[in-house]
RNA sequence: GUGGCCGUAGCUCAGUUGGUUAGAGCGCCAGGUUGUGGCCCUGGAGGUCGGGGGUUCAAGUCCCCUCGGUCACCCCA
């Protein structure tokens, strides 16, 4: 009947359809919970912007911008780019409508680079971020942090570490990259084949090298947070001081670099342990206090957090957390008269809050039973002849001890609650 | 962008040293049971063997290219 497909979803792509879809559903409802309950505020935003804002947003020292943005004309000749992230967009959009300070948002988005996939990475990833425009106070720090840890927690997840550090800010951190350019130059032989000649460029990404060479090399390296001028210092200590007052374990991590120019002092990351493969961040932020900024918007602090639900997703099943539910549905209507009652008593039961599907095309009783039982539901509800004839309908529990009974057709809904609620669905 | 491994039915896979009309299990549809799902039995639908080219009397099987998947590097969510 069908030939190989001429289509299919693009390279690094995912097509996510039901059942798997019902965990995506919990997720996107289980972080608008947590967001909502702290004050921040759903933003939808486009998912292409002139390429400027990633450029200078983001910035140019970011592989992300340079080497990963799907970029395009489009037919008025504009550069645009499809958003790599969200922060950068959520930023814009913050500058242009100037909303009341502090602004809280949260948002949900899909995000794109073009990477070669491989497991937890994709071309098109989902992301679910928050973001706080305009609270320098280190609390707000605080805050986005542990609505993070809560989030997880509220997942079923356990085994997610925290890093935290601290990138300083315009005063102090230019002179540590400076120490630390020195102290990588006193060592270029030990580095790695590719920072032995690159380290000028950019020396804290030395810091983040994977290589055992670089790793012993920077082991006694100078640790920014060691060189903070005293701001800095006071905001970081206050931030660790206060995870330590919620009981939010971390540990603190002078190699951890972020991937965007625009952090400044607060850095995080979240890592899922229980992921076996290299792609194992499971979300992370920091502070931005010079994005707005760099937009050319008024100088205004910041603080986000993101995570990527694909990637989250493989963690939950990694523990076994948030395993798929069944459908959930109420009642199955089966209907052998010909249909239309199944279309009259399926409208009735959905009005009355039910969750009911039924089975179309005249199938056999055999056939509809099958799909009822397939559905999940917890009670069929049966329209034959007989039941045509004397006004009723017969509900035939599909789980569980209960008797099938006849019951007229005006407490339908009634009976179906009756059964369904009696009965504890696994 | 670089490298390793892998592409046979919707899914998981078998397919001998190249040898007739490519198989199984699960799933799907129908029947056994003309008013009852799950278990069982029977039957059916479903494949241009990822695509293209080549070698050969003969290719799912060998060779080349290509597309896709997967894992790693890199980078990150």
């Amino acid at each position: 009947m069908s030939s190989p497909p001429r289509f299919q979803a693009p390279t690094g792509t995912l097509d996510v359809l039901p059942p798997a879809s019902a965990r995506w559903e919990q997720l996107l409802a289980a972080f608008a919970t947590t967001a909502g309950r702290a004050g921040y505020g759903l933003v939808i935003n486009p998912m292409f912007e002139d390429i400027g804002v990633f450029l200078r947003g983001i910035g140019e020292g970011s592989e992300v911008v340079t080497k990963e943005m799907y970029e395009f004309r489009d037919k008025g000749d504009r550069h645009m780019a499809l958003r790599p992230e969200g922060t950068a967009s959520v930023a814009r959009a913050f500058i242009q409508h100037r909303p009341g300070l502090p602004f809280k948002a949260w948002y949900a988005t899909p995000a794109f680079r073009y990477e070669r996939p491989q497991a937890g990475r994709y071309r098109q990833h989902h992301q679910l971020g928050l973001e706080a425009f305009g609270v320098e106070d280190p609390e707000v720090d605080i805050e986005v942090i542990s609505l993070a840890v809560e989030f997880y927690r509220a997942l079923g997840l356990s085994r997610i570490s925290l890093k935290v550090n601290s990138m300083g800010d315009e005063t102090c951190r230019p002179a540590y990259v400076e120490l630390l350019r020195v102290y990588l130059s006193q060592r270029a032989d030990r580095l790695c084949d590719e920072h032995r000649t690159k380290f000028e460029l950019n020396p804290l990404r030395v810091l983040d090298c994977k290589r055992e060479e670089c790793k012993s090399a920077t082991e006694e390296a100078p640790a920014l947070t060691a060189h903070l001028c005293e701001p800095c210092r006071i905001h970081h200590s206050a931030v660790l001081s206060g995870l330590d007052d919620l009981g939010v374990g971390y540990s603190p991590e002078f190699r951890l670099v972020r991937g965007f120019d625009y952090y400044t002092r607060t850095t995080f990351e979240f890592a899922a342990e229980a992921l076996g493969t290299a792609q194992n961040a499971a979300g992370g932020g920091g502070r931005y206090d010079g994005l707005v900024e760099s937009l050319g918007g008024p100088a205004t602090p910041g603080i986000g957090f993101g995570l990527g639900i694909e990637r989250l997703l493989l963690a939950c099943d990694a523990e076994g957390a948030m395993s798929e539910s069944t459908s959930g549905l109420d009642a199955f209507v089966i209907d052998v008269v010909g249909g239309r009652s199944a279309t009259l008593i399926t409208h009735e039961l959905r009005a009355a809050g039910l969750r009911v599907d039924r089975a179309f095309d005249g199938r056999s009783m055999k056939s509809q039973m099958k799909a009822a039982d397939r559905s999940g539901a917890a009670v069929a509800v049966i329209i034959g002849e007989e039941e045509a004839a004397a006004g009723v309908a017969t509900l035939r529990p599909l789980r569980g001890e209960h008797e099938q009974v006849k019951v007229p057709r005006a407490e339908v809904a009634e009976a179906v609650r009756r059964m369904g609620r009696v009965e504890a669905r696994p």
